[in-house]
DNA sequence: AACATGACATTAGAGTTGCTAATAGTGGTA
DNA sequence: TACCACTATTAGCAACTCTAATGTCATGTT
């Protein structure tokens, strides 16, 4: 039972007559005579009245018409409204990130974005890191943005940069006024953490004590404005990655200084369903998001003069 | 684009499984997967994702998936409301009879037709004689009876009985008494006479004239109840079968006697379309007609002793 | 981390369906 | 009655759809 069948007997009946109704689905008279009656055995019912020019529909085939136009007008409607669900979907991206890097890096890249595809639509959510990861798993989210991004099964990972850890204290503290710190110089120290489940945590402790230095835990916090409020109420020192502590360094509410920890970095990276084929959109954002922060705006085809 | 791939489909996302969607469709596992994705390149979406276990639908398939199931339920009810009707229509005799035959012999046959076919139904109409051949032609009644029924290209004839044709007359006509008339003797008459265009008028009026006679045509009707109204106030006499004045004959209000010409009989007739398949109940309904006025009720089984 | 498992995709071949062209049959009409 | 227009039928070919076998992948387990 094909729908180009009942499309066929609408037809059949709207212009009464068999020849006509195959002319309009542009097949032979046969194939419309004999999918007809293969129709009406199907139904085991007599649809049309041949007995009669011009045929009619009997008084079951007329029912069956009506049915079958609300069918056939559901099934188009049913194909446009799909078609503009693609249309929407596919013009989306959807994006999760944690809190420190959420609308820092969003508000960067969004109009040169925005210029390129005009119809794009860009949904942020900002959330806990392990948030983000199940949220790209879960297909709530196209991509992911996220500090120690780790590739799994069912994720892959595209780094992005590196952000250097900088020892942050209150402006009255006693090492506030240095140009750079040793992490020696720690020793002791109250120090406000990240949670114990987090990375950057795990990062921490062991770049510390590779240069044995203990401090002393004061406090857990799960994301950076917490520990940053904390070490405004000088409840002791933290390391966070610079670019969280730009706009306080430049408003000189916290003390910023750099450790000499090369290698204490913390990575920040996108992370997508592995095997999942982007669409164009989404690939084109994730393309935006990789260049650097201070490339020109409008692309390769930059101004730079000769 | 076929009904039962939207089927299909339906209890793929249903059941969570293209395997079990195969077996509830008794198809193998192969011809469900490709059908389904016959069914996505046809609509040029992806209505499953199938990067993940369970299966799940896409945001687009699952509202095609609630489309569909309202599209199947459609055709569904269509289908049914079509055997319903087939139900009703087989089993439903539409009658169209001239008035001077309809009660009467319908009420001879409905209670044994009946009791053989229950659940039958039987709409008559009583009509005009050339309204009869009309409903019978135009398919707004399964069989028609009436008096002089002619074949034609589309109309079938199965004779039903002859009335004789009797002398009608007001009971204090000079002829009243007779215990019959000869034609010779309605000479001058005066003559209440059907309208010219009807047979049974023309059969009349030749039989006369073969018999060399002449009438005075004092009034012209298209039907017999209105001839006997005027007999009844004395405007004439006339000639009428005589079943239609059983009635009026026992009651003496008219006074009926036989006429001295044996060919002058009214035959009736039950036509219907020729070329189509009667129906069951309506083959039956034709048989009933055609058994003599004073068979068993009950049919040939009877109550009749050895 | 390798493996086992269950599920979906792919492929090739067999069987069926559906189409076209030609022809026969039928209702309406001059 | 013959003709016209339309529908039914037939046969053969093309296209499709199904199944069985095999390949690939996601997931859970040891």
């Amino acid at each position: 039972m094909n729908l180009e069948t009942l499309q066929l007997y609408c037809d059949v009946v709207r212009l009464r007559s068999i020849s006509r109704g195959a002319a309009a689905n542009t097949v032979s008279q046969s194939a419309a005579s004999q999918a007809i009656q293969q129709l009406e055995a199907e139904l085991d019912a007599a649809l049309l009245d041949r007995s009669r020019r011009p045929l009619m529909p009997t008084e079951q085939g007329r029912a069956f018409y009506e049915a079958c136009r609300a069918l056939l007008q559901g099934f188009e409607k049913a194909r446009a409204d799909l078609a503009a669900s693609r249309e929407r979907v596919e013009g989306t991206v959807r994006v999760a990130a944690i809190y420190s890097v959420g609308l820092h890096d969003m508000s960067r890249h969004m109009q040169p974005f925005m210029s390129a595809y005009p119809q794009a639509r860009v949904r942020l959510e900002c959330l806990h890191p392990h948030k983000v990861v199940e949220a790209v798993i879960e297909d709530e989210a196209d991509v992911g943005i996220l500090s120690y991004p780790t590739a799994s099964r069912s994720i892959s990972v595209l780094p992005l940069r590196s952000e250097p850890m900088v020892l942050v204290a209150h402006p009255s503290h006693r090492l506030a006024r240095r140009r750079s710190v040793a992490p020696s110089e720690l020793q002791g120290e109250k120090f406000v953490a990240f949670d114990r489940d987090l990375p950057i945590r795990r990062a921490i402790d062991r770049a510390l004590k590779q240069q044995e230095v203990a401090v002393e835990v004061v406090m857990e916090f799960d994301n950076v404005e917490t520990i940053k409020q904390a070490i405004g109420i000088n409840s002791g020192v933290s390391i966070l990655p610079r670019p969280t502590v730009l706009k306080e360094s430049e408003m000189r509410t916290l003390a910023v200084m750099p450790l000499g920890l090369p290698n204490l970095v913390r990575p920040v990276g996108i992370i997508h369903r592995r095997g999942r084929r982007l669409t164009p959109v989404v690939a084109r954002f994730i393309e935006q998001l990789q260049q650097p922060a201070d490339a020109a705006p409008g692309g390769p085809a930059g101004m730079s003069r000769p």
